[in-house]
DNA sequence: CTAAACTCCGTACCTGAGTACAGAGTCAAC
DNA sequence: GTTGACTCTGTACTCAGGTACGGAGTTTAG
């Protein structure tokens, strides 16, 4: 199954024929010529292209930031490539440090709620509307 | 300044006074009575429950997510709002530990590129491609 | 008293990531 | 050699979460 149709990719690939094409409107994915007359054909490369899209996207990329990131590996200009990622990493990093704030603060208010008394008011929707008390840590 | 327009409203909560008229369509917000002819008044607590809207949205709450737990709130189902912030606990937990891994392939690329050969294929898009190899831990 | 600034309401527009559909062509099976 | 499934292109629609705008009324400072 080294050649095939669209469907075939977009099946192999988890995702509709309709989201293939739109990644080569988006210029993800090659968009392989006509042969002769009138039905492309997919290969093993571009199942991967296409994998590599769904897999960074699963990881909280948007399409332009993946463009990117399939150029750094279609550029050989590793200097460039490099500055690039980690400019990403340190995005990346950012972004796990204010999910991990976001963890702390509804774990707090989870186990709090857990324990608390059912005649005080529950406290998750307390610590939201009032932040300048306890839960502020965010 | 327990009673202010909609400007000074959203002024106090830092947003813009289109978002508060698109939460009062939302339901999020009421929207006040307007006094005999002409402008509405917003009191302490619509101020409140904004900020509520605004921290909730910050911890990952989608808009009808934090109607749930205003509605909660309007109910007292305290149960069912540690519930609510459970599930998006667990989620924020599977987000978090997705970046790391990303973090960790991308920290390989950028060391890769900083010190491997020429020769050597970048590893990024053959790790994101090949979930059944070493990087697998994503 | 007038002009600027603000408010109200309705509707339209924006971005991101698709999804749907129309109308025409093509391919494989029977 | 026709039927049915699939493909091609292009355009339009969806959903979230807003943002912008037009035209009318209101309020306030000078």
């Amino acid at each position: 199954m080294s050649s095939m149709t669209i469907s075939q990719l977009a099946k192999a690939a988890d995702v509709g024929v309709e989201t293939v094409r739109y990644y080569q409107r988006r210029g993800l994915l090659p968009t392989p010529a006509l042969p002769g007359g009138s039905i492309r054909r997919y290969d093993q490369n571009a199942l991967s292209r296409l994998r590599f899209v769904k897999r960074a996207q699963a990881l909280g990329f948007s399409l332009d930031e993946i463009a990117e990131l399939l150029d750094l590996d279609e550029h050989e200009d590793r200097t460039l490539a490099r500055q690039i990622a980690s400019e990403k990493l340190i995005r990346i990093e950012a972004q796990i440090e204010q999910l991990q704030s976001m963890k702390q603060a509804l774990a707090e208010l989870v186990a709090c709620c857990a324990h608390g008394s059912e005649a005080q008011p529950c406290p998750i929707l307390h610590t939201l509307a009032h932040p300048d008390e306890p839960a502020d840590q965010l």
